[in-house]
DNA sequence: GTTCCGCATGAATCGATAG
DNA sequence: ACTATCGATTCATGCGGAA
């Protein structure tokens, strides 16, 4: 297929395992996927084992390393869970293998979940975060900075309330290391720049998906990473929030679904424009 | 040497490599530690290549491994750097090592440096995060999860003191992720236990000590992996701040640290009992 | 319109019990 | 011994209806 002749903002069913072949090279801007972690979500893609799971990725890693351009990236969320006792090893392991496939491993957000899953266990604290990888084919890719600023207004808002012990001990060291001074550089600047760090709440309204991740994750992400008219890529689209975000960012999108029920879930969303159906 | 002659609340210097041998089986409680970073601290321990690293923490990781008691914890605070716009997989590569010697990976804590110094590249945000790998010896430890509760979050107040209706009928999840409430276990709570996820700023102190970490990271895991008159370890102490917060804490300590000049700081700091000098 | 209040829900984990 | 299922534990958020 050419590339010219791609059709996009559109919903694909299949195991994209098989769709992803069909797609030509160097045709997207931006994956952001999260795919079923191990040994979860057991009807589709067969719940796959831990020991099994980078080598099932490299299959789907390579041919999304074919479709996405040479300055595009990909945003891989996922994290390993606990099993007696201990976390398991094969998010580390997919990593690795990524890097031997010719993936770059450019950084890794962390998406801090405020309302984390509830629980106590003897030895154990809630699990309140996620990895969000990022990968890249090249050193240069591309990066819109300025489209994910935050308003410093919240920001500075937080500190005044509750102080933190530094924000003193700053304003002491002012005259040696200069940096006291860099922080008075930041008052009254409208605008900062965020960090490697998301803090966003999981989603609790019921979308019929018990693994949707919040609007506001992949909306980063496209904001940080494409511009207008872009292509996102989204091969694990589950309930279509990837395809969503996209749409009203004025992207275009491909998404790849394998149940059959997703698929009509995400379509019904879509045409809605709404999160919540 | 007889764990019962162990001497303790001392500082030693020399290389840990040498001085963890002299130490008897099964004597710590804890070990907390953050060692030298890859290619970075070029002084201490000749600047370890990234590519060498795990290779070079292995005898430590099987002494660390051979002093702690059955029921004690490590932890290790580090963070790979980015090097020609890629993150370094030394971390992973020794997490993965760590746990062929033996070590059970327990957890993985995320410090979140609510106040990471401040800067822009073209390609990447400012760090904020570090992991602090949590590695037992054994599926059970010691943990008191009550020494460090925190106070319950604000949305609770109304609830503590009008609990609605719901929480007394409720008590089974209508989904399937069967979930259920107890809340009489609720009722004049004001504390809850904390996540996998620490928001602790970093400190700016005069300390010259270029991987300084703030007194609350020990603090914390010494709090809720030891007790009173626990002995805990830190194999590069630094400028000692993981002693000056056993001390306080009334646990027992035992540093080891290469630099002299640093030794010195470390006892500097413990005699004034101040963080900072 | 806002704010308040009721309330459902969640990519969890572990130990015990059953086959 | 090894897997499968079940019950118990727990907290922050968004939504929708009411005030």
């Amino acid at each position: 297929m050419k590339k010219s002749n791609m059709k996009t903002n559109l919903i694909i069913s299949g195991d994209c395992r098989e769709i992803l072949k069909t797609l030509p090279d160097d045709c997207v801007d931006l994956i952001v996927t999260s795919p079923p972690y191990a040994d979860k979500r057991n009807h589709s893609y067969g719940g796959i084992h831990p020991d099994h799971y980078f080598a099932w990725f490299i299959p789907i890693a390579l041919e999304l390393k074919r479709v996405l351009k040479p300055r595009g990236s990909f945003i891989l969320n996922i994290k390993e869970h606990a099993n007696d006792g201990e976390r398991g090893i094969y998010v580390l392991e997919m990593v690795l293998t990524l890097k031997k496939l010719g993936w770059r491993w450019t950084e890794e957000y962390i998406w801090h979940k405020k309302n984390s899953f509830p629980g106590k266990w003897p030895n154990r604290f809630r699990d309140s975060w996620e990895r969000c990888y990022h990968f890249t084919k090249q050193k240069n890719f591309k990066m819109y900075q300025k489209a994910v600023m935050v308003p410093i207004g919240k920001w500075a808002e937080k500190r005044l309330n509750n102080p933190i012990k530094s924000d003193f001990i700053r304003l002491e060291s002012n005259s040696e290391s200069g940096l006291g001074r860099k922080v008075q550089n930041w008052v009254g600047r409208k605008k900062v720049y965020p960090t490697n760090v998301l803090h966003l709440p999981t989603v609790v309204t019921n979308v019929n998906h018990s693994a949707a991740f919040p609007p506001d994750l992949p909306e980063w992400f496209i904001k940080l990473l494409t511009k207008k008219g872009d292509v996102v890529l989204d091969p694990f689209l589950g309930s279509g929030t990837t395809a969503l975000v996209a749409k009203s960012l004025a992207r275009k999108y491909i998404g790849i679904e394998i149940k059959s029920q997703y698929v009509r879930l995400a379509e019904k969303r879509l045409k809605s424009n709404k999160v919540k159906i």
